[in-house]
DNA sequence: TTGTGACTGCGAGTCCGTG
DNA sequence: ACACGGACTCGCAGTCACA
């Protein structure tokens, strides 16, 4: 599975499994609520910064996000 | 410590113990020598496609360049 | 609440060099 | 072998309106 995919997938999963919409997320993240969007529908090829912004608001390490 | 720090310091490590220099390194990863050269000195902030092929051609998972 | 097309600015990523 | 610079292209970051 590409990369992008499970980043995707697991995105979903635990944004999920915390009660938040896709906007309450991209609030605590500090990013725009359509660019959490595109995220988990596997259309954006974030960078690193972006990475640490999902895991640092999802309480999560970043190998529970890519590996 | 910053995320790019942390790249930059793993992939030196990771990359020495395989007793490759960054050119070599370079061409395993599919990518070119100033930019392997660029992230261990944190002047990058790579996407996680790049993360990929990094983590990929040193044969380890991605937590362990990024947590 | 989420998906999607469109947009601009800037940085990712490549390639050429030099010391 | 590596750091560092300039120049270039293309894609990401970040946002909006609308369905």
């Amino acid at each position: 599975m590409d990369i992008r995919a499970r980043l995707a997938k697991n995105l979903r999963r635990l944004r999920q499994a915390k009660g938040w919409s896709q906007e309450e997320f991209a609030f605590e993240a500090g990013l725009h609520r359509t660019y959490v969007s595109d995220l988990e529908r596997e259309a954006r090829n974030p960078s690193i910064s972006i990475i640490d912004k999902l895991a640092g608001a999802l309480g999560v390490k970043i190998g529970e996000l890519l590996d």
